[in-house]
DNA sequence: TTGTACGCGTTATCAC
DNA sequence: GTGATAACGCGTACAA
């Protein structure tokens, strides 16, 4: 735990500080024993390398940020779990920071990152975010960066997705199949290429059972939990309520579960439920939701695994088609949804 | 955003570096047409200080570690926030650290975060800690730590917490109130600070009402769902079930209420429930769920404001007698918890 | 008012 | 096989 430097070894055994770097780094030819002299030494001291002047040495940090609309949310949290397990174990820092969901904050997160300089980027969009410019930019001063889940065509980077299309599209087909036709997606910022693919998953589910699309039953709603029920209120107070839901966050979902329960309204009696979720109270709480569960794990591991591989390898190297890759969200359904 | 440093604008502006140097910091008298000069080309060449240069110089990291037992935990993840909030306002990094409730990964944490140099330690302790002695250790060694949460008698510095004690105390007396007798207290690692303290509250509130301790009503749980569902449902199989429940955490929480939802026995009807909990799902999905709300947030920002006020003060100013912060729980007891 | 020199911890290069 | 030196970017004591 001492403060020990590589030059108080040197000191202690009167070497030069360059021997002691190269009897501890073994690279060059060195004689044996002064080569286990300082590192028995070293050991005994508990000597540590000083990260900072390495990073300053090479020019690199050996940290990554990571800019996530909130890290109190389920799925981010995840992720960050997955990020945070595959950086540490190749020796680097994760960095967070949070856009609040604010184009904005996303701005100053990006100088914050630039001026700490960190090897590399991880985001996620705000639901803000229209442009990715402030990106590209970046991006083409050589910052290696992958997107994750809320990402954008704009820019020609690696992406890790989920398969929103097809996870809309199982979850719709399943509520029809259970006799269900006034479906409703309730989904959050019209932004963000997660609402895209899910409402057009949603709609390609609709036109295989000829099935036609209500414009009115698509609702893009924010995150705040007083309008979802609002929201909720007035889509069950009309005179043709839907008889199916498909929510595509945890809070959605949850605002939704909470104005049925007030209502009275029975699942899965008098109306089905899809939701896409990350929190394991959900289903506890009410077995009768099906859910289209995400691998936010995995999404983090598979990010962070790309976005090392891109810091590590010579700027040469770096493979010019980069790929958007695909992870499979599950459709897990339970007994209890069954109607009886 | 582009790699500008000191010495390229000195070398442009045909200075020396420290001139620049001076100029941009301001602290000297200097020529303000020089001054002038040089603020205005690192304005435009977007200059921003290496930070990695500064923290070697200084001998300081600028940011401060932070150990939770998950990220993915809502508790943490929204004391994260709190701690996030104040650090960024002040300029530091928040390197975070999960221990997974395993002292042994506490004890490798701690070996990453004082090799990197971190300038201060925010720590929760994990379930199976049971000596701090590592941290005592590397307290004596001059870092600055703050504990928060789950914490211990045995290290003296400052310490944040919630009024674990007052919290439990309200909550059981909520239920005495209320008419029941059987209360049962389903908690976690015995070790935990936390716990005890809870326990204590429980003991306190039965005993200011005559009412006998029933050993085996309290129920020392892991954070496993299946294990907590199988302990809950042994305790209903029974011959005299309990008619009222205290749950000090979210997962607790959650697969106690699965259960009762399972075996159709209703809040507040037939039993009564207070949990403490982050998670804004439980009391939507429930709505007759009293709760001990936690003020994780707060509890972040008041500890990271404490630590920094501890790192950036010099050591001999540091107060000698550390204290520890209680921070208030609030009961929340909706109406629809009030018995028919 | 400005410039020179040094040190923070480390490694690479060159010399011995 | 080992030691001296320079360099990474910055701030500052000291010299001019």
């Amino acid at each position: 735990m001492e403060l020990i430097t590589i030059k108080d070894i040197a000191k202690a055994l009167n070497l030069s500080t360059s021997t002691v770097s190269r009897a501890l780094r073994g690279s060059y030819e060195i004689n044996p024993e002064t080569k286990k002299l300082v590192i028995e030494y070293a050991e005994k001291h508990n000597y540590r390398p000083n990260p900072i002047a390495l990073s300053l040495k090479e020019n690199k940090s050996r940290s990554i940020g990571v800019i996530v609309p909130e890290i109190d949310n389920p799925f981010f949290s995840q992720v960050i779990n997955g990020i945070d397990a595959i950086a540490y174990n190749r020796g680097y820092h994760v960095v967070i920071f949070q856009s609040h969901e604010s184009y904005k904050r996303e701005l100053i997160n990006l100088e914050h990152l630039t001026s700490r300089r960190v090897d590399g980027l991880l985001i996620s969009l705000s639901g803000e975010t229209q442009s990715v410019e402030h990106l590209q930019e970046l991006h083409q001063k050589g910052m290696p960066i992958v997107l994750f889940d809320r990402v954008s065509e704009e820019i020609n980077t690696h992406k890790v997705v989920s398969d929103n299309f097809e996870g809309a599209f199982t979850a719709t087909e399943h509520l029809i199949r259970e006799g269900r036709r006034r479906i409703v997606q309730i989904t959050a910022s019209p932004f963000l290429s997660i609402t895209k693919e899910r409402v057009n998953g949603y709609i390609a589910a609709l036109n295989k059972y000829g099935i036609p699309v209500d414009e009115s039953l698509i609702r893009y709603c924010g995150y705040d939990l007083a309008a979802i029920e609002k929201m909720m209120e007035e889509l069950f107070s009309g005179d043709t309520p839907p008889d199916g839901i498909l929510t595509v966050s945890d809070r959605l979902a949850l605002g939704c579960l909470a104005v049925l329960k007030r209502r009275k309204i029975s699942i899965p009696e008098q109306i089905a439920m899809v939701g896409f979720t990350n929190l394991k109270a959900a289903y506890l709480l009410e077995p009768a939701l099906t859910t289209v569960v995400q691998p936010s794990l995995e999404m983090g591991q598979r990010s962070a695994e790309l976005l090392l591989d891109l810091i590590e390898r010579k700027p040469s190297s770096i493979p010019p088609n980069y790929q958007t890759f695909k992870l499979y969200s599950e459709l897990i359904v339970r007994e209890s949804s069954v109607r009886h």
